[in-house]
RNA sequence: GCCCCUGUGGCGGAACCGGUAGACGCGGCGGACUCAAAAUCCGCUGCCCUUGCGGGCGUGGGAGUUCAAGUCUCCCCGGGGGCACCA
């Protein structure tokens, strides 16, 4: 095939994306004189390759941001690196590279990697996050928290990593274990920075009511996570001490079904028992080594020690319960200490039965026999946790839970022994990691002062080059002078904070950077953060749907608190892509080559004895069986996963870009699922989108019609099939905009097609045919420009347009071509479709019922029966009921 | 265990507010072009009965509401995700 007949993507895409580059075509500067419009998506790590999930990510916010653009919005859509965390450290350590010039030289080739995908980003606006320029002013947030009492220090237990050797935050711990090793995480007792969420937990909470544009998962999961419960709080009066226990209840209404109190072997009160104690401070030992430790999530067994103490009923006098030290009462949820009613809750119920306590049931539903229901429940080991009536409960029996719960809560108030309150899940967030490559922490520890924040003069300070991986442990502990400093108050020899922060303190306010990236002075530019937060659109991937996204909304009101901005919320629309997924094959190895880690599909090999294999060493015979290429082994398929390393299911997104490129991956990731949905990668699918790629060139490069010059008007009046296809392209513009406003790609991908393809079978007689045609496949490539911009460009240039469709505004329809000359209206007789008939839209009962009954299939149904009920759907449908 | 989402041809999926189920694509089958193949183009493609005309069935299963249900309600089954001693 002559060169010139196929469609070379290597030349357009490197033409269109130099033009691109040369115009400058993505730089934005504030103008409020245009609506401005910010694309986001989630900033990459950067590890070094570019994945698959990568280019679906920024192929949707790509379209976002292109087609926003055309659409007359001042489109802000920029790119920075996540470039703090422990890859680099580990790098360091295995490869005895630096960190820093391990994460430059990474950002520097995945920069490269991205750029053959075409993307519209303006580049001048580019940071990684382990810049000084960047994390100095990072540093002054954290102070400006410590003023603003929204960062304090604190002894507490954390969730440690024996693998890292770093502490975790709640949300980084999943399963009991370490979200990155994979290690069951242990807690320890340690000296940490914490940021107060939880002043938030509330604000948080009401602000998920307002974030239309994001997830309901999303929003379930946060709302979740932040675990609004309402109940009370009281005091119970410890017998023969002066001290008290406070509790918190969800149920105060059973309060007259108490039988005992427990506190967390963490309670002050436990702590003081066991100074005198011998057993109970064997007890509270015994509970702290199995913390959070995987054996004893399994476990699960309820334990307790009396301690001996007891505490008097609030509400019934001479009544006291014992007190219990129990391994299942959490000291940082509540008040660390409850009350135990075995019949309303399940796992009082098995406490009580595993240690003889008494079950006494105080609620029993409506309907049924309360002294029957009673007895019943006693006997069970089941709890009652249903609505139902007070029972047993003195002043309250009779009140339904809800009242019962308001009226106990009423006495509570009266006695002075407590009061209503709200409890919240939401922990602080430690932010103490016990790291090299995160930022430092600016504190100095002073044996006179205490903690002395860095006089804002000294910032950034900076994390020393010199550094030593060899020894175990955080680096900055053991450099030789970098922790040695002088007391900024007294000006004593004192010690630096060897502590960094977290790394999702970075990604937790980059969005707002990116509005002036350049700022020196100060964080941001107050005009450029006001004129473009918050962000319109995000984009990402669910994975983050509690950390990242509801650390970056506290900081963003934490940050507005301190002055800083001026918004809430930081994202106003949130949209969550799926993953990319991909068969996995696998040869069985026999002992003859080492055995990839697990590789045990079902029904397949056996553990140990077999070797995933990369899909692109796997080549299919005709037969429609899989071998493997060097050797020729059989390869057994296994179904599809998320793609990862572990299981060699990837496919490098570079190789692709060079065998199909931009456009053909574009085109093959928006095409088919729905962006939120999990896709399968294949072959079969890249290369359909390049054959469709091949056609719409050729429809533009080889037209069946003279397609004559661009900007030739369409007449007013056409033959039908010409005023067909207009109409077609018309409601083509209508549709794919509300698709694309809605994230409907795959739908606007179809639809453009269905209109290329309308074209293509246009009968080349058609008179005015080549003008309706030239619009058609004009309005096609416009609406394609976002998806496939490269393509799109080129075919608009070969059609004779000077103007690039960059800087070409959207289309726009006319309403009046919206509706077909002729609609077809589906009949049904007795709701049975029966056929379809053409009537002018609009048309009356009348006309309709007459062209329906006209039909044969309906003629035979209905014969001379008489017609009961006509029911007309204008220009729908129409059902005759006989 | 609790909460949420989801189930449509061989496959991915479409179907607006209850109104022609299967758009668009992948795969498959048949044909054209070719010495042949690739590429490309054309046609067919939910299932069952029927030579055809035509008819019946069909959106995980069962009931219900309605002139009309993939769409709404209830129950059941399967798949995915989140939380998991939170008092």
């Amino acid at each position: 095939m002559a060169s010139e007949d196929s469609y070379s993507f290597r030349e357009v895409e490197a033409r269109w994306q130099a033009l691109w580059a040369d115009r400058n075509a993505f730089a934005v500067s504030e103008d409020t004189s245009r609506p401005k419009y910010y694309v986001l998506e989630m900033f990459p790590y950067p590890s070094g390759r570019i994945h698959m999930g990568h280019v679906r990510n920024y192929t949707l916010g790509d379209v976002v941001a292109r087609f926003r653009r055309a659409q007359g919005y001042n489109v802000l859509h920029p790119m920075g690196w996540d470039a703090f965390g422990l890859p680099a450290e580990n790098a360091a350590i295995e490869r005895g590279v630096h960190p820093a010039v391990w994460t430059r030289k990474n950002v520097a080739d995945m920069r490269e990697q991205f750029r053959p995908m075409g993307l519209s980003i303006d580049w001048s606006r580019e940071f990684a996050t382990c810049d000084p320029e960047y994390y100095k002013h990072e540093q002054k947030m954290f102070l400006d928290f410590l003023k603003a009492g929204l960062a304090y220090r604190k002894e507490s237990w954390v969730n440690w990593d024996p693998v890292d050797l770093c502490v975790l935050a709640n949300e980084q711990v999943v399963d009991g274990k370490g979200w990155r090793s994979g290690a069951p995480v242990e807690r320890r007792r340690l000296d940490q920075w914490f940021l107060r969420i939880t002043r938030y937990a509330e604000d948080l909470l009401q602000g998920i009511e307002e974030l239309e544009r994001w997830p309901d998962k999303v929003r379930l999961m946060q709302t979740n996570w932040i675990g609004r419960s309402v109940g009370a709080q009281f005091r119970f009066a410890i017998e023969g001490r002066e001290d008290g226990i406070d509790v918190f209840t969800t149920r105060p209404d059973t309060l007259f079904g108490a039988s005992f109190c427990a506190i967390s072997a963490n309670h002050p009160l436990a702590e003081d028992l066991a100074r005198t104690n011998p057993s109970v401070r064997e007890f509270i030992t015994e509970c702290g080594r199995m913390g959070t430790s995987e054996a004893d999530i399994e476990s699960a067994e309820k334990k307790g020690f009396d301690t001996g103490l007891r505490v008097f009923h609030p509400f019934v006098e001479g009544v006291t319960l014992p007190v219990y030290i129990a391994n299942f009462v959490l000291m940082d949820y509540g008040t660390g200490a409850l009350f135990g009613c075995p019949a309303h809750d399940q796992r009082d119920m098995e406490f009580a039965r595993k240690y003889g306590l008494p079950v006494k049931a105080v609620v029993a539903p409506k309907d049924q026999d309360a002294q029957a229901f009673a007895a019943a429940l006693e006997a069970s080991d089941e709890a009652y946790t249903g609505d139902g009536v007070a029972i047993n409960s003195g002043f309250l029996d009779g009140l339904p839970v809800a009242e019962a719960k308001a009226a106990a809560i009423d006495r509570l108030r009266e006695l002075g022994a407590g009061d209503g309150v709200v409890q919240y899940r939401l922990r602080d967030w430690g932010v103490s990691r016990q790291r090299y490559w995160g930022c430092p922490i600016p504190i100095v520890k002073c044996d006179c002062c205490g903690m002395v924040p860095v006089p804002e003069d000294q910032l950034p300070v900076e994390l020393p080059e010199d550094v030593d991986f060899s020894v175990h442990g955080n680096p900055l502990e053991h450099h030789p002078t970098w922790k040695h400093t002088t007391c900024p108050e007294c000006g004593k020899p004192a010690l630096r904070e060897t502590d960094t922060l977290d790394t999702f303190f970075e990604s937790s306010w980059y969005f707002a950077r990116f509005c002036s990236p350049h700022a020196s002075d100060r964080a941001f530019d107050r005009t450029a953060v006001d004129y473009w937060l918050p962000v319109d659109q995000y984009v990402g991937g669910v994975e983050h749907a509690v950390l990242h996204l509801l650390y970056s909304r506290f900081f963003t009101r934490a940050l507005r608190d301190c002055g800083y901005l001026g918004v809430a919320e930081p994202f106003d629309g949130l949209f969550t892509q799926g993953m990319i997924c991909h068969e996995t094959y696998e040869v069985e190895t026999n002992g003859e080559e080492p055995a990839t880690e697990a590789a045990t599909t079902e029904g397949a090999a056996t553990e140990g004895s077999s070797k995933w294999v990369y899909p692109e060493d796997v080549e299919q015979r005709p037969d429609g069986s899989l071998i493997r290429r060097t050797d020729g082994k059989p390869v057994i398929r296994g179904r599809s996963i998320k793609m990862s390393k572990s299981k060699n299911n990837t496919v490098d997104p570079n190789g692709i870009l060079e065998s199909h490129g931009a456009d053909a991956a574009r085109l093959f990731m928006l095409s088919d699922v729905p962006p939120e949905r999990d896709m399968d990668w294949s072959a079969a699918g890249i290369d359909g989108a390049s054959r469709y790629l091949g056609r719409l060139w050729r429809l533009a490069s080889h037209p069946a019609f003279d397609l004559g010059a661009p900007g030739t008007p369409v007449p007013d009046t056409l033959s039908p099939a010409a005023e067909a296809l207009r109409r077609q392209t018309h409601r083509t513009m209508a549709g794919v905009t509300a698709d694309l406003e809605k994230f409907r790609f795959n739908s606007a991908v179809a639809r453009i097609r269905e209109l290329t393809n309308a074209i293509a079978s246009l009968d080349p007689a058609t008179p005015d045919g080549g003008v309706v045609a030239r619009f058609a496949l004009e309005t096609a490539v416009r609406l394609f420009a976002p998806m496939i911009p490269h393509i799109a460009e080129e075919v608009w240039a070969t059609l004779g347009h000077d103007t690039p469709l960059v800087f070409s505004p959207w289309p726009v329809w006319d309403e009046a071509y919206l509706q077909e000359e002729t609609v077809q209206l589906a009949v049904q007789v007795n709701g049975k479709m029966r056929g379809t008939v053409g009537v002018p839209p609009g048309s009356d009962q009348d006309t309709a019922l007459a062209a329906a009954l006209a039909l044969p299939t309906v003629q035979a149904q209905v014969g001379d029966k008489p017609l009961r009920k006509v029911i007309l759907v204008p220009d729908r449908i129409i059902n005759v009921i006989v």
